[in-house]
DNA sequence: TATGAAATTGAAATCGGTTTCAGACAGTCC
DNA sequence: GGACTGTCTGAAACCGATTTCAATTTCATA
């Protein structure tokens, strides 16, 4: 309206469509959608027209009288985390085969960011929201958002990566729990039985699993948990620094450290190095997340990965089924790969 | 319409507000966008119950009768590219300050995206397109992308990071030029002379113009190019690691190396160690972009930082200033920093 | 107590599509 | 040739907001 001495190019309609075609509207958007027949000699009179001004109908307009509009909105923690952006690609990518576009918000740990953006994605009409991580995790003790999202899904279907136990949202979870067996059953496989665990807050519902898990595994094959080697935090390259520094300096070293994921993994590597040890001949590491992270590494890093492709493709197929009114079980699971690289080897029995 | 089974929660319109409030729907249009005056006790009476119901308007319809939805695309080549989403969340913050939304999608390398994705956000109403990467870069060559652009620009600004001759379109770009300066500046402060450059496609422009500095500083410093010193590539670690095999094995190697980016980097690192090097005792390795992958290498990378966050900032000022139609410059610059970290020293004489 | 200016308010048009409904037209069958 | 069926087609309503325009109040002032 009042821009229009710039773009000058004036945005052309279906009318102007139909007006040069000599037909009425309805029967251009009949064309446009191949909604119903139309006499052949006319649909390509009229195709040719919109080929020629390459006209493509306002998606406003179509979302407006149609109820859906066909994109699919995602909230992540923050695409700057490789995790994130490996499963926003991964949907991306399986929505587009869908006939679906998504749509990307980053909450940034950021309670109002995270409920401000589920509104606007609901004011935008997405079809179904994806959220992954943040809050999602530690929902449980947040009543606020949870009824936040129990509010949305009233208009808009929600699906969540995390437990988010307390509204109606359908969820598509990794199994934790089970990465976390696969790499025991790695590194007891290579005979390590002092193993450490670093990084992650045991009030993040992912970590508390792999933690249970860990005791699980060390209980049946009868080790028993030395307090010492579990040191928590944070998910980042300081974390697994800190810790291992502390770990390193302990009397009975273990011989082997699982990191929270590649971030933490990272800090790991810089302090075995700094105290003059080798991975994995000294000490093994494995990671978890399998971001290109554990590729860039030196020694390239045993890491378990989440299957992104498949995990996306999970989100996106619930989306689209949810938003279209079908049944689908509420919760799915993903399964997770070890991915074995050169951070991992035999016990050095002489150490 | 057809999904009213599910979802039961009927949307609730502004109609629905205006009957409960016994008024017209224009005035809770007033009340709600503050755009007219309306008595105090009606007001305040519809506020509650647009409150009771959290009522938020159809954006779609808002769009729609507006011209404007406060929406902003971004098209990058792979948010899993660091670089990328480190630019685009820095977007995103800056959007949200001036009361824009952003939304973001991937070309992946691939023109058929690249333009498709254009032709979407167009759609959709996006009130600017940003484009970082991409097709932008070579875009020189390329005839039909061009048009593309020039075609979409009718309708909609678009902004992009790299130089597009071709088109009608406001560009942001980095003094790739200065960082180079920046970067040979200090290798040459701390004594070297033997300078290699590893990875990047002379094709890409950012990469072209790099090199060219790089043979200028050199010359000043009178120097001579020894072109077995510059390896090209990709921009991925086996590049780095190929081309930095390939020049350790020379007679007369260089005592620092310079990689296109963080990724390129990692794998300078990682042939350097392999062979038994220090850095940077026996060679100092610097890379561009800053990504946090500079600060999870052992040692820390130097490396030229992008300023992302006025990067950033400067896009979304441009985008919002070109989409209300205010004059402002084509072209502008955002400088570059050097970070020194640990990667880089003064040159071992004894070498 | 008039009176004109300023503040409120609602009806109706508009944004750009889709879809329902009914009428027009063509082809088939007796 | 007339009745019947099936294919095409356009007018009009609708999706959910905003905004113009004109009418109605309100209020301060004369």
């Amino acid at each position: 309206m009042e821009n229009d001495r710039l773009n000058a190019g004036k945005t052309i309609t279906i009318y102007d469509i139909a007006e040069e075609a000599g037909v009425s509207a309805s029967t251009v958007s009949r064309v446009l959608n191949g909604s119903a027949s139309v006499r052949k000699e006319k649909k390509d009179r009229i195709q040719s027209i919109i080929d020629k001004y390459n006209f493509k109908p306002n998606a406003l307009a179509k979302g407006l009288s149609d109820t859906a509009t066909k994109t699919i909105g995602i909230i992540a923690a923050d695409v700057r985390n490789p995790y994130y952006s490996a499963l926003f690609v991964a949907c991306e990518i399986a929505a587009e085969k869908a006939g679906y576009s998504v749509g990307l918000a980053n909450s940034l740990g950021v309670k109002e960011r995270e409920q401000s953006q589920l509104d606007l994605l609901m004011q935008q009409k997405v079809d179904a929201i994806i959220q992954m991580g943040g809050r999602v995790d530690d929902l449980i003790t947040d009543d606020a958002y949870a009824k936040k999202v129990r509010e949305v899904c009233k208009t808009t279907p929600v699906i969540v990566t995390g437990k988010l136990d307390k509204a109606p949202v359908h969820r598509v979870v990794i199994d934790e729990a089970e990465g976390m067996n696969l790499v025991m059953d790695h590194l007891i496989g290579l005979g390590h039985k002092k193993i450490a665990l670093v990084g992650g807050e045991m009030r993040v519902a992912s970590t508390f699993y792999k933690y249970q898990r860990y005791q699980e595994n060390l209980a049946h094959h009868g080790i028993k948990v030395n307090g010492d080697y579990v040191v928590n935090g944070s998910y980042d390259p300081e974390t697994g620094y800190n810790a291992t520094n502390k770990i390193l300096a302990l009397e009975d070293r273990p011989t082997a450290i699982i990191a929270i994921n590649d971030f933490a993994a990272s800090g790991v590597l810089r302090s075995v190095r700094e105290k003059g040890l080798r991975v994995p001949e000294d000490i093994s590491v494995v990671s978890f997340d399998n971001t290109y992270i554990a590729d860039l590494m030196s020694p390239k890093l045993t890491s378990i990965d989440y299957n992104y492709d498949k995990y996306g493709q999970k989100l996106i197929d619930t989306a689209v089924a949810v938003s279209n009114g079908q049944e689908i079980e509420d919760l799915q699971m993903v399964e997770p790969v070890l991915v074995i690289r050169d951070s991992t080897g035999r016990i050095n029995e002489t150490f």
